[in-house]
DNA sequence: GTACTAAGAAATTCTTAGCAG
DNA sequence: CTGCTAAGAATTTCTTAGTAC
C-alpha cells in the first residue's frame, strides 16, 4: 500500500489516525500506533484492513495501491459515477484501445 | 492481493508459478512454494514483490488489488493506451462526473 | 487531542523437504 | 515439469508504554 495515499484520503475525510483506525475495527488501544505506522510506511496493513479503510474513506481499495497519478484519478472518478456513466466510459475506452497503436496496421 | 487475478494474469502470460517467481527475483529454491501460496491465497505477498510481478505480467499493479470487474477492465485498458488516449478518457470521465447525480441541482 | 516511536510479544510469511499428477 | 503442502525457521507486524506538541 502507498502510505501517501492513505494520508491524503484520511485528511480529506477529516479524521485523525486513531479515529480512522477505530472505525476500521482496530483495537482502540493500538489504533493510533498502527495507523501511524501504516501512514509513515513503517509497516504494511493487510488487504482486509485496507478494504475496511477504503469503505470508510469512500475510495476504491485499489486506489491505495495505484502508482500512476492519472490512473488513480480515473479510478476515483469511475468509483463515483453512476452505472450508466460507467458503462459509457468503459465503452469509450474499449473503442480507443481497438484503434490504439496498431502495431503495424493501417492495412 | 486477490489470488484469482494473479492466476489469471500468469496463465495469460503462459508462465508456471515457479518461473514467474524466479523472474520476480525470488530465491529459485522457494519460488515454486511461495508463488503457489500466493495464488492459492494461503499467504499474502508484499507490495514490492507485486510491483515486480506486475511488470513481468505487463499489468498495472493496482489491477491485482481491484475488486470490481469493470474497474479492473478499465485499468487494464488505460494501462495499454497511448498518452493522448489516456488524456482523452480522463477528460471524458471528468466531464461525466461533473454532470453525474447532481445531488439536488438542475437549478 | 494528535502525531509519533522503541522494543518486546505475537502473528505472519518463508524455506525446506517433500508428494501427486 | 507443474501444482501443491506441512511444519519449523525466519521475518514481519502488533501491542504496550510512552514522548512531544
Amino acid at each position: 500500500m502507498l502510505a501517501h495515499r492513505l494520508k491524503q484520503a484520511r485528511l480529506k475525510a477529516n479524521l485523525s489516525q486513531e479515529k480512522l483506525g477505530k472505525l476500521a475495527g482496530i483495537d482502540p488501544m493500538s489504533a493510533s500506533a498502527r495507523m501511524n505506522q501504516y501512514e509513515r510506511g513503517k509497516h504494511a496493513p493487510d488487504y482486509q484492513l485496507m478494504c475496511k479503510v477504503s469503505e470508510i474513506l469512500t475510495m476504491p481499495v485499489s486506489w491505495f495501491y495505484t502508482q500512476d497519478e492519472d490512473a488513480a484519478k480515473l479510478q476515483e472518478i469511475f468509483f463515483n459515477l453512476s452505472a450508466d456513466n460507467r458503462k459509457s466510459i468503459l465503452a469509450s475506452a474499449e473503442t480507443l484501445l481497438a484503434r490504439n497503436t496498431p502495431v503495424a496496421a493501417t492495412e
